[in-house]
DNA sequence: TAATTAATCACCCCATTGGGGTGATTTTTT
DNA sequence: AAAAAATCACCCCAATGGGGTGATTAATTA
C-alpha cells in the first residue's frame, strides 16, 4: 500500500554521504532515490528524482545549503527539506528555516532519530535535535526583568509596529502627550534617543 | 550518585492529575513531589517544594496557566516548566513560551514520551510535540512567493526597524530619493499607504 | 506611613520626516 | 523586444519626532 519514502542526499563529504546513503537505504520503508556532492550537481537532475525528502547539508561547495534551499523548493515545491548539519549557530538555524526547511538536526544525531525524523517530516512535523529546540524555543522568550513598566512596553510594542505617537495615543486611548511622555521615559532607561535605536536595544533584550 | 528529578504537578482535573501523578511516580529516577488543582493553591507552598520540573496545565479555574508561568518563575527562579495541555492554537503557544515555558506538549502524548520531556526539560533541552515544532517552525518561514524584490523587501526590513528614509540611503549606500521611491512601490504592491501598515501587511503574509 | 514608581497630561521649539504627485534613466530579467 | 527592477529628481506641505521643563494623581514598594 505505501510507498518508500523517497530521499535524496546533498552533502559534499563522500564518506557522510556513503554512511547515510547506506544507513537509509538498508531500511525498510526507506529508499534513496539520488545523492549528490553539491546544489549544483542535484540542480541539473533532482526533478526527475522527484524525492519526498532531500537531505541537505550547509557547508558546501558553490552554493550553501542556506540559499540552496530555496532554489530546491523551486524546483520542487512539495519536497521537505531536512537540514544536517554540524552547525548550531542561530543565525544559520533561522536562516534555514525562513528559507523554508522543514527540519534542522546535528550531525550529531543518532542514526534512530534521523530515520525517525525522516518520516516525521514527510507526514508534515518539524523534527529538531534537542539542542536546536532549546534554541528556538529560547528565541520566543520575553526577558522576564524588562527594566520597562507594563504600559511602557505596551506603547514600545506599538512602535516596532510602526505606528506614530497619534495612533498610538488613539489605540489606547489616551492623550498624545502622554505617548510622548511614555516614549521619553523609554528612551530614558533604554538610553537611545530614536525610534531605530530603541527597537533594536528592545529587540536585542527580548523586552518585547 | 543523581538525585530523583522533583516533579510538580499543577493541573485541575483530577483524573488527569492522578493519572500523571501515578505514571511519574512510578517511573525509576522520578518522583513527584507536590501536586495542586490551581495555581493560587501551588503559590502558597511550592516554594518549599523546590520542584525541578513544573507540569502546567493552561486551561484552569481562576489564574490561568499562561499567567502562572511568570508567577512560578518569580517563585522558583530555576524551575522547568513544561505545559501540558489539549490547547494547540498558536497564539496560545507562542504565549506560554513568551512567558517563560521551556517545552510544550499536548494531551494526547504517549507516557513515554511526557518522561522523556520532562529528562529532557531538566537537562536544558526544549520538547515539543510534533505538531507544536510544526507550528513553531513554520512560524519562522518566510513567503516564498513575495510580490517585492529582492531590494524592496530589504527596504522593508529597514523599515520595520524604525529606520527613517534618510538612514536607510545611509545604510545602503543609496540616495534618499531612491528609498523613497522604492517605498513608494511598496505601499503599491502591498495596497497600503502607511509605515504602520505596511509593517502589518509584511507581517502577516511574511514577507518579512 | 513615607518614598518611589507608574501613568497621566501640558506647552515651548523647530528641523526632519513622510506621503502624494509626476517623470526619467539604466540595468537586469524574462 | 518587452517587462520588471533599481536608480535618481523635483514639486508640495501637513504631520511627526525629538529636545526641554514641569505637574497631578494613582499605585506600589520600602
Amino acid at each position: 500500500m505505501s510507498r518508500n519514502i523517497q530521499v535524496t542526499i546533498i552533502e559534499d563529504d563522500d564518506t557522510i554521504r556513503s554512511g547515510y546513503s547506506f544507513l537509509i537505504g538498508n531500511t525498510e520503508g526507506y529508499e534513496v532515490v539520488s545523492s549528490y556532492c553539491s546544489y549544483e550537481a542535484a540542480a541539473l537532475k533532482i526533478a526527475n528524482d522527484k524525492p519526498d525528502v532531500i537531505l541537505l547539508d550547509i557547508e558546501m561547495p558553490g552554493t550553501n545549503g542556506i540559499d540552496a534551499i530555496p532554489k530546491l523548493k523551486k524546483l520542487l515545491p512539495h519536497v521537505y527539506i531536512l537540514i544536517l548539519t554540524v552547525y548550531e549557530s542561530e543565525k544559520l538555524i533561522f536562516e534555514a528555516l525562513a528559507n523554508g526547511a522543514a527540519g534542522y538536526l546535528t550531525k550529531n544525531t543518532a542514526s534512530a532519530k534521523i530515520i525517525e525524523s525522516i518520516k516525521e517530516v514527510k507526514e508534515g512535523g518539524g523534527p529538531m535535535s534537542i539542542n536546536i529546540a532549546k534554541m528556538v524555543i529560547k528565541s520566543f522568550q520575553k526577558n522576564q526583568e524588562s527594566p520597562l513598566s507594563k504600559r511602557e512596553t505596551q506603547i514600545l510594542e506599538q512602535v516596532c509596529n510602526g505606528k506614530s505617537r497619534s495612533q498610538i495615543a488613539k489605540e489606547l486611548f489616551i492623550d498624545l502627550e502622554t505617548v510622548r511622555s511614555h516614549i521619553k521615559n523609554i528612551y530614558v532607561k533604554l538610553d537611545v534617543n530614536s525610534r531605530a535605536d530603541a527597537i533594536k536595544t528592545a529587540r536585542e533584550n527580548k523586552l518585547i
